[in-house]
DNA sequence: GTTGTCACGTA
DNA sequence: CGTACGTGACAACC
């Protein structure tokens, strides 16, 4: 048990980690100017601060071993002998990282004829006996045998040094399958090989493992040696000496005189001035700052080592899961459904996109089901699989689609987890199942280790104790949902995650062969306006780099320096055209041009990559990716294929009807977002704007301008749109006087003449903002709860910025809303119907589908229905109808 | 090796 | 000093 009374002793083993560091960061990338390395250092530096924030020892020492040489190579002049010769570009950093360390007051020790580990080991157990809580950082597994109540291993994960795993005697049972002091006995019967101790033939860890629970140690294993049957056994009777070797050997020295107490390790501050000097010859800035920062007793930065896992003793344990015979599944499973009335844990095992076996849980009992497609003895599992019985998954997403591409039916699916825990938190990272059952279960889910040295069963229980978890989790998640959100989980996300499920594996057919013209056509663009934009300034700059621009335009051009950016000058396609109106040049034209052109081929490559074997692109839908109650899209990214421009119309070409398809349909809302502003604010104007059926532009601008509606110019027309669409994202007079390239006073006196005609739209936004600060949170139409915490802060740029979002979210979230339900309308309708045709994007609010053959009429009448009635507004649900071979043709 | 910034595509 | 996203290239770290 932790006690934050106690002091704490930090023992670093400093060649381990350099080690590490050295081969995780680039030799050539870490040198100073005059060519000598410093990658080690930096890493080992980074490392070092990170972990006197996080950890905050009171007091702290780093040991070094001396040369490879030791009691140990004199005892065995084998021992390490396989290890090749130390890199000279690493040692030669060692020394520098000394002082590094004397210029921060940090300790560091030596002893000659011992290694690191038994320096560490020495200062554990006298740290220990002094009452200090010790935590070890090392690489070396040999220190794990000094874990214990007091003392924690922080042990680097896989490679790198940047994430350490903390062990304490739990979980070093539970990823080795000993305790800390048999580990050292585990190492000497297998052997380990980095050291070159070789042990007993065929016994491997599992082995050791056993016999450990046999007889307790090395010892007892030996005193039985004989009662041990088989080649193992007669391999130990031959090879015991080889164990008796190793295990003396692995054994580190606890009781070496060292010319230091305890106490004088406290940590002092450091030396300013000695830092400065010796940060400054390795040439370390950034370093330095952070050294100076965390002097300073700065915390606010983010921890890197994983918080210690705090034991308790009333912890559940999830049930081992067992296999069932044939005739016993159906059994369990009535009785698990009998006992767990609102659902079952559910956990698809997936390999390869295909389901290989399930794990599923009642709150007492957990099963494991491994699959194969052609086995019949699941009948009762696959039938209940398809039923309406509740399931509890978490992240269903993925595996409902693994069960689809089984052949299997997922019916019932009842709560995702991860999607009730994203509508807690709508705004927070990702969660995965450990994450949350941490947060809302207080308890640590026990996760398979791949650097585990024994796969422990117990430690992870794979998919039928992911689904226990899973289901317990659930509970706990929903009593913390309020029930307008319980009923967005059920009513719009759960079968809105079913028809995302269906969308991705559907996936939209895409030619490679006009993707490929495309690219070359752009890519020759590219290279002609290169060479062009090179003419103009005589030489050949790297025309991606916003750095190198700056040169050209800044210095060599002379051109007025633009906004400030983190790196200097923006040098964005405004602020480009800017200077064309007031320096104009041609590299300016050349320049935006080619930026046109590798955009485009850049998002061209990236969609060919995306084309399957079968021609389509399966784009992945997060439905948890948005804090409004959007969804997004990734790999590839399908809602921001481009539609401005011509060039970008004919990437959207090759999107097409799929095979068996005779054309795509696109069904949009129209001006969505300001239909439902119409309704939330009650707006009569606005609402009258509607229901007149006029251009909606058209309309605002005559009352607004004071003229007749054909009276309205173009550019009345495209500033009152500007103006209307702003709205919703909390524009201020400054920047709509900025996108209209008008004077402020012009703009304010826009938005003074909206509000006057419009005034309960201004009204309802100052409210939302209002009530948003009251309550804590705001809420779509249909009870979508997004937290605004910053409404409150008293920085003023957190705060606008969470007005602005805060006025946005039921706008755009209840739009979100909408189009998920007649998405769930439209799935519904297609499946009842027996209907080919096939949804296949969704891009906020613009829907694209297979039409199968014959299906035109049917599928628009279902579509305009379905999204038109989505919702009950106060003005009608505008949905607009296209139909074409590709998604060009079929746009309006 | 990872991380952050820029610029830009969509609604 | 307009919301919500995802992506790739470049640069920084030194």
């Amino acid at each position: 048990m932790l006690d934050s009374e106690k002091p704490t002793l930090m023992i670093i083993d400093g060649h381990s980690l350099a080690f590490r560091a050295f081969h995780a960061l680039p030799l050539d990338s870490f040198q100073t100017h005059d060519g000598q390395h410093t990658n080690a250092i930096h890493g080992f530096l980074s490392m070092l601060l990170s972990l006197l924030r996080t950890e905050k020892p009171t007091h702290i020492a780093v040991a070094f071993d001396i040369s490879r040489a030791s009691f140990r190579t004199r005892e065995y002049p084998e021992y390490k002998g396989t290890r090749g010769a130390t890199p000279s570009e690493f040692i030669g950093q060692v020394p520098l990282l000394e002082q590094a360390l004397a210029a921060m007051n940090i300790t560091t020790l030596t002893k000659a004829d011992y290694e690191a580990d038994d320096i560490l080991a020495t200062l554990s157990v006298r740290g220990t006996t002094e009452g200090y809580h010790v935590l070890v950082v090392s690489g070396d597994r040999d220190t794990i045998q000094l874990v214990n109540e007091n003392v924690t291993l922080l042990y680097p994960a896989s490679q790198g040094v940047s994430a350490l795993t903390r062990y304490d005697p739990d979980r070093v049972r539970e990823r080795y399958g000993v305790d800390p002091g048999q580990y050292p006995d585990v190492a000497a019967l297998v052997g380990e090989t980095s050291d070159n101790l070789i042990g007993i033939s065929k016994v491997g860890e599992k082995t050791a493992v056993k016999w450990l629970g046999l007889y307790g140690s090395l010892d007892g294993i030996l005193e039985h040696a004989d009662e041990i049957k088989g080649v193992v056994g007669n391999n130990l009777r031959e090879q015991k000496d080889n164990a008796i070797r190793n295990r003396r050997l692995n054994h580190l020295v606890t009781d070496l005189d060292l010319p230091v107490e305890i106490t004088d390790l406290g940590r002092a501050p450091i030396n300013q001035e000695a830092v400065r000097e010796v940060f400054g010859r390795l040439e370390f800035k950034s370093l330095l700052e952070r050294v100076i920062k965390l002097e300073g007793g700065d915390t606010a930065a983010a921890a890197t080592v994983a918080a210690p896992a705090e034991p308790r003793a009333d912890l559940p344990v999830a049930p081992r899961a067992h296999d069932l015979l044939d005739e016993e599944l159906e059994a369990w499973i009535t009785r698990a459904t009998a006992a767990c009335p609102d659902g079952l844990g559910l956990t698809v095992e997936v390999q390869g996109g295909v389901a290989i076996g399930f794990g599923l849980a009642s709150r007492t009992d957990a099963l494991n089901l491994p699959w194969q497609p052609d086995r019949a003895d699941y009948a009762p599992f696959e039938a209940w699989l398809a039923s309406d019985a509740p399931k509890i998954m978490h992240d269903a997403k993925h595996q409902a689609k693994a069960i689809s591409r089984s052949n299997l039916v997922l019916g019932g699916l009842a709560v995702d987890t991860l999607v009730a825990g994203w509508l807690l938190r709508p705004g927070g990272p990702d969660k995965t199942l450990a994450d949350l059952v941490s947060r809302y279960l207080d308890e640590v889910l026990p996760v398979h280790d791949p650097n585990q040295l024994v796969p422990d069963e117990s430690a992870d229980g794979g998919v039928p104790q992911q689904a226990w978890y899973t289901l317990r989790l659930s509970t706990a998640v929903l009593d913390r949902l309020d029930p307008g959100s319980r009923h967005v989980l059920t009513a719009i996300e759960m079968p809105t995650l079913r028809a995302l499920a269906e969308m991705e594996l559907a996936g939209i057919s895409v030619s490679h062969d006009q993707l490929a013209v495309l690219s070359a056509e752009l890519g020759d663009t590219a290279a002609h306006l290169a060479a062009g934009a090179y003419a103009e300034i005589g030489r050949e700059v790297n025309l991606g780099s916003p750095k190198q621009l700056q040169e050209v335009l800044f210095d060599q051009l002379g051109m007025p320096r633009t906004r400030a950016n983190k790196t200097g000058f923006t040098t964005d396609a405004g602020a480009l055209a800017d200077l064309q109106a007031s320096n104009p040049h041609p590299f300016l034209d050349l320049l935006l041009k080619h930026r046109d052109a590798t955009k485009l081929r850049q998002i061209v490559e990236t969609l060919d990559k995306a084309i399957d074997e079968t021609g389509r692109i399966h784009t992945n839908y997060v439905q948890i990716g948005t804090a409004t109650g959007r969804i997004s899209s990734n790999d590839p990214n399908l809602q921001n294929i481009p539609i401005r421009t011509e060039e970008g119309r004919r990437i959207r070409a090759a999107f097409q009807a799929g095979e068996g398809a005779e054309c795509l349909l696109t069904a949009d809302y129209s001006q969505i977002e300001m239909r439902i502003m119409a309704h939330l604010s009650g707006d009569a104007g606005l609402i009258e704007a509607f229901n007149a059926g006029e251009d909606l532009h058209r309309f605002v601008g005559s009352r607004i301008f004071g003229v007749a509606p054909d009276e309205v110019t173009p550019q009345m027309r495209s500033r009152v749109k500007a103006m209307s669409y702003g709205l919703a994202y909390g524009l201020s007079a400054f920047g709509l006087s900025k996108q209209l390239r008008i004077q402020s006073s012009e703009a304010k006196q826009l938005m003074t003449d909206y509000f006057s005609r419009f005034g309960a739209v201004r009204d309802y936004l100052r409210h939302v903002v209002e009530q948003a600060k009251i309550d804590g949170y705001t809420e779509t139409i249909f009870g979508r709860r997004r937290p605004f915490p910053e409404l409150h802060s008293p920085n003023r740029v957190l705060r606008e910025n969470a007005e602005r979002a805060a006025l946005n979210a039921p706008i755009q979230g209840s739009a979100a809303d909408i189009m998920k339900l007649a998405m769930i309308g439209i799935a519904e309708d297609l499946s009842e119907a027996a209907m080919e045709s096939r949804m296949l994007l969704q891009v906020h609010d613009e829907l694209v589908f297979d039409v199968a053959p014959g299906e035109f009429e049917a599928l628009r009448s279902v579509v305009t229905l379905r999204m038109s009635t989505a919702a009950d507004l106060l003005v009608p649900l505008d949905v607009q109808i296209g139909r074409g071979r590709n998604w060009d043709e079929a746009a309006h």
